[in-house]
DNA sequence: TCGCTATGACTACAGGTGTAATCACAAACC
DNA sequence: GGTTTGTGATTACACCTGTAGTCATAGCGA
């Protein structure tokens, strides 16, 4: 049954997911207002990301909704649907699908600080009371 | 400092990572090795796994040890190496660099079984005395 | 010795991706 | 009304990826 199958067909690449968090951030701008927020950092032009959006659109991940001459675009799928789609990617390739195998990897390599050990403590706690 | 470079300039791709896998599993085999263990799952021909052996062993992951007429291919990086950048990558990119967000994230998504859950525990009392 | 065969090197080629220029055109301004 | 300007659409193009075919050639078997 295939579980958490993200309802596009198509895969989000690196440089859309950079303008989809743009947009998750904040819904509904403009091809100039994502570029505000991206172009600098990433150093793209305006074109660019204008290509980006187009892109998602056609892959459903975007809505256009016309404004006078313009486009207002918005996110069809919610960030937490694509998280989880992608981790969960993840702990398939390479941890045969065992989200444990991956928190114990974290661990053992020392990619959790003792902040987020306590926090996931805490968390713990929180969900087997 | 870019943290967390991994060694290789280059990425490897999905379909090269299948063929990392049979030679994380068991080093120094042969191009028609591999084949027997990937082609039929994956639908490929010999060629197929020649062409991502080489593009492996020129990116730098795989070692070639002439044997005869033919290589054995050993991988340069380890598993460990590869899989802690992957993951890495995702935290970054997804949760802001906090692993503990993506633990988190698995909990609330039920992504986390309670067998999880209990391994998880364990790991941290052993982590945290 | 001489052809067969296994093997890596080289070539191919369509589709995806990053990055952008150009075009057509409607709105805004003068 | 004519010109500038902001905008999406269209086109471009090099590189990466998946997938594979062809070629040269060094051994192996007869």
């Amino acid at each position: 049954m295939t579980p958490s199958d993200d309802a596009l067909g198509e895969r989000i690449t690196e440089a859309e997911h950079a303008v989809m968090e743009v947009l998750w951030d904040r819904p509904r701008q403009t091809a100039a207002d994502v570029c505000e927020e991206v172009c600098t950092a990433r150093g793209w032009s305006l074109a660019t990301v204008k290509t980006l959006l187009s892109r998602l659109v056609q892959k459903g991940a975007l809505a256009a909704e016309p404004d006078g001459r313009r486009f207002l675009y918005t996110p069809t799928i919610a960030r937490e649907a694509y998280v989880g789609g992608e981790s969960r990617r993840l702990v398939d390739r390479l941890f045969g699908g065992s989200a444990a195998s991956l928190v114990a990897h974290l661990a053992e390599t020392e990619a959790l600080t003792e902040d987020d050990l306590a926090e996931i403590e805490a968390l713990l706690k929180e969900l087997r009371p």
